[in-house]
DNA sequence: TATAAAAATCAACAATCGTTGATATATTTT
DNA sequence: AAAATATATCAACGATTGTTGATTTTTATA
């Protein structure tokens, strides 16, 4: 099913340089996606944004959902929690974390995407399964590495208030977060990391 | 528009004795839309759960977005974070919340319907409405009551992890938190919301 | 029983969506 | 210039959906 025969090389005659027209409809997927879930997300509007045919879209991708697979990729989170963990004394696991989460300048792209596969998931078995992945990757593995007691617990209880404040910052647009100033902000949600990842558990 | 002239009274004839016809339909929209979200949740699907033709469907509720409206509106949340801040000692608040989160035996419907409200929310400009008034009622408006400091920064943290829990655990199905058992749960959830709650944010 | 009205069913419409096949345009090689 | 191939457009299909109007069935009253 190769369209082109690559095996005899340079026989055939060869077509026209290529385009960006694959990396335009992708970002446009990316903010459709994004803003709009997966199903409200249609071909046509995905098309119309990025000033193509919608058929041409499917020639690309084949169908909405490797669109969506290809497309879709989270970039690699800018923060390791085992390496907070290891190489920060524990009083300030909280503080790291938080600041670095609240550099979300430079992660405009990052939460929007990721924003935007909490849509996606909501509805999603497919959706649902990458946030698994996601979440075993970045947080439960990484967490099960340290020392920390109870990890999975507590990875699911992080992954929980993240998920949370993307969606209720972002989803359904709640202001108490955004309309307190930045400093605030993270001192409280450093307090509540720490508790989190270092409150007592006792043995039971 | 009034059906049945209701002005002289009993002089018409009248009809059938009323059916639970309406409810059966109402039970069967809060199962469908709460597992498969607005849009997936066809009116087809829920005519056929009540065992009922889908036309008739549109006959009681005139629209799904109706449909939706009367079906879907949740019960009072049996929780009143006043009550606890205002009779509670400051250091059990944390435990006093957790423990009536997780009485979620009684809660089932509570919890089914709030997970479904939280995946509708998600791509719905209309659920997400509504959740942001349910956190006023039930969240914000309580706490501005109290004297804690923050009240509208830590009334929606403390919404961001309950809504992060309800997403991780019911619907992109995380297993960390359902897995451990529910002392080490709760423990683990008061400490963190006591933090939301009383974590100390200095004056700048 | 006859009848009026409610309760329920049936068939179909109009709109939208993902997808497809045929066709046109553009670009590079021979 | 001609051929070959990539790139893009066009029109339309088949499936699904919410919704509607006509019609049938059921039930209580006169």
């Amino acid at each position: 099913m190769i369209k082109y025969d690559m095996e005899k090389k340079a026989k055939g005659r060869r077509p026209g340089a290529g385009t960006q027209t694959r990396e335009t409809i992708m970002a446009s997927a990316r903010r459709i996606f994004s803003q709009s879930g997966y199903d409200r997300a249609t071909i046509r509007a995905i098309a119309e944004d990025a000033q193509v045919d919608p058929s041409l879209v499917i020639q690309y991708f084949e169908s909405k959902q490797q669109l969506f697979e290809q497309t879709m990729i989270l970039p690699p989170l800018a923060l390791s929690l085992l390496f907070v963990i290891q190489h920060v004394a524990q009083e300030q696991w909280g503080m790291h974390i938080a600041s670095a989460l609240s550099q979300s300048g430079i992660q405009q792209d990052f939460v929007m995407q990721m924003t935007g596969m909490v849509r996606v998931a909501a509805n999603d078995a497919h959706g649902a399964e990458m946030m698994r992945t996601l979440h075993q990757q970045y947080f439960v593995s990484e967490l099960r590495k340290s020392a920390v007691t109870q990890p999975d617990l507590r990875a699911t209880m992080l992954a929980s208030l993240v998920i949370g404040l993307l969606y209720t910052g972002n989803i359904i647009g709640l202001t108490g977060y955004a309309a307190a100033d930045e400093g605030t902000r993270r001192i409280l949600l450093a307090h509540v990391i720490q508790s989190i990842l270092t409150a007592p558990i006792p043995n039971q």
